[in-house]
RNA sequence: GGCGUGGUAGCCAAGUGGUAAGGCAGGGGUCUGCAAAACCCCUAUGCGCGGGUUCGAUUCCCGCUCACGCCUCCA
């Protein structure tokens, strides 16, 4: 029995879903204006597991990941500049442009880390979406929750009775927070824009025809608009990052709520952060490391993948690269475990590892499993077919190692055979002298019992 | 001010009302020309602090403390 934390109820929660062996999944995608730091990538690596951990027991899972290429917006809540356009205009590109690179880098890293990426229906563009946000924003203004300013049409929260259910907080509550609101013609400092206008007498270069004017749908509104329309209303599973619950989430569900009359989503799933020195990291704190830092310094990008499952996705991660390193240990002796498997036709995965994840999908407790499955007694070809079944989880790209033993170059080889001669004549210089060379072609050879042992350098 | 999360060995990190998974690092041993690997063994009388409940708490309750997050764009 699959159990899963919902946010919604903050409990853990038997997961049934709407219709049997199906899921349908929902993840808030990146923004596509800058590259993707290593604790976005956490959180889509846990959607990642969750989908394939979905899978493994049984359901059929359609997992659908936004791309927001417009109305983000940075800064000061709805007043900011949109942030696609902004990295448009420092990069001298235009906005299609950054919008189009930017994708193309998160697929990248995600493929790095053995993230499958959506594709497709599934990873619908914010731009694509247009006429669905209008749709949307028409519903919700029909049904009075929307007002107009001077900038744009903005939802009315005090209309939502239930806002601020998913994180617990009272409108009047956080109206009694110190922050500063600069839109003064809002009712609500947490009223949000649905649809902005077009700045007077300016041309953006995404801008759209609209019932209320030539402009942009906001930040959320594109969510609630193609969650909808993808997958219907309500679907199974909601994530995305625990930052996301009190406004992102939040405006969502009042969005839709309102303009359906009926639940979003029935579990919603958050990821923690990943910190670095215990602070949290962001792309506007300045601490932000991507994929390519970690490669620079000489790590595989599956030792972050392992490091991510090695802590359960509710809590936080403090990054360090002692930690990174551990982790990357730890991997590459799975792989030679892995190689030293057969492939085997069993179907078997351990309960342990099967339970550990219908536990809240609790990885290091999988991890364990793993482990103990490696130092048990089974046969190599159990342990190759259940390491299988478990990579298929894991993602560490194991699979395709089973029962795969190196490929040692001839050369290396013969120096490898000759050497064996020389230690056995006890002629150490030339054995040393072998090593060596052996060295030299990028391997290392280690004795065993009845013979030796070659592995590329790291 | 409001909401929330967490403090477990050198590091990372599970977990439980009955005496602490796993990984990394470290130590000892076997082995070895050397080295490494491999294998075996060891490494918290202890789970932030103080109370309480209990036969018994790291696990439940209360208080405290420290750290972090959200409430403003960010996974």
């Amino acid at each position: 029995m699959l159990k899963l934390w919902n946010t919604a109820t903050r409990s853990l929660e038997e997961f049934k879903p709407i219709k049997k062996g199906k899921v349908g999944m929902y993840a808030c995608g990146p923004t596509v204006y800058n590259p993707l730091t290593i604790g976005n990538l956490r959180t889509y690596i846990f959607e990642d597991v969750l989908h394939r951990a979905l899978e493994l027991l049984g359901y059929n899972v359609r997992h659908v990941m936004n791309v927001t290429d417009v109305g983000h917006l940075v800064g000061d809540g709805d007043m900011g500049e949109d942030k696609v356009e902004m990295a448009a205009a420092k990069a001298g590109k235009s906005a299609w442009d950054i919008a189009k690179m930017y994708e193309e880098m998160f697929v990248k890293d995600f493929t790095r880390v053995n993230i499958r990426v959506p594709s497709g229906k599934d990873r619908p563009h914010a731009t694509d979406y247009i006429r669905e946000q209008i749709d949307l924003v028409q519903t919700l203004e029909k049904k009075g929750f929307t007002y107009r300013t001077s900038d744009g049409i903005y939802f009315d929260t005090s209309k939502f009775a239930e806002y601020g259910k998913l994180s617990g907080q009272k409108l009047e509550e956080k109206e009694a927070g110190a922050r500063v609101e600069v839109n003064e013609e809002k009712y609500h400092p947490a009223d949000f824009a649905l649809w902005k206008f077009s700045p007077e007498g300016e041309k953006r270069q995404m801008e759209w025809e609209s019932p209320w004017g030539v402009g942009f749908p906001g930040w959320h509104v594109e969510c609630s608009a193609m969650s909808e329309k993808l997958l219907g209303q309500p679907f199974d599973i909601h994530c995305g990052g625990v930052d996301h619950i009190s406004v992102h989430h939040e405006n969502e569900i009042a969005q839709s709520e309102a303009a359906f009359g009926k639940p979003l989503a029935n579990y919603w799933l958050h990821g923690e952060f990943l910190l670095v020195d215990g602070k949290r990291m962001g792309k506007s704190e300045g601490n932000a490391y991507t994929l390519d830092d970690l490669i620079a310094k000489g790590f595989d990008p599956l030792a972050f993948r392992y490091y991510c499952l090695g802590t359960h996705y509710r809590s936080k991660l403090n990054f360090t690269w002692e930690g990174l390193e551990g982790a990357q240990n730890a991997l590459h002796k799975l792989r030679s475990e892995a190689r030293s498997l057969s492939v085997g036709t069993g179907t078997e995965i351990p309960s342990a590892f099967v339970e550990a994840l219908e536990d809240d999908l609790n990885t290091p407790k999988a991890l364990a499993a793993v482990w103990d499955t490696l130092k048990s007694g089974s046969t190599r070809e159990e342990k190759g077919a259940m390491l299988t079944r478990m990579d298929t989880v894991l993602g560490l790209g194991l699979a395709e190692l089973v029962g795969q033993p190196l490929d040692i170059p001839g050369d290396v080889k013969a120096l490898a055979e000759e050497r064996l001669i020389a230690r056995q004549e006890k002629n150490w210089k030339r054995s040393d002298e072998l090593r060596e060379a052996i060295k030299s072609k990028g391997w290392i050879v280690e004795d065993t019992k009845d013979g030796y042992e070659l592995t590329p350098e790291a």
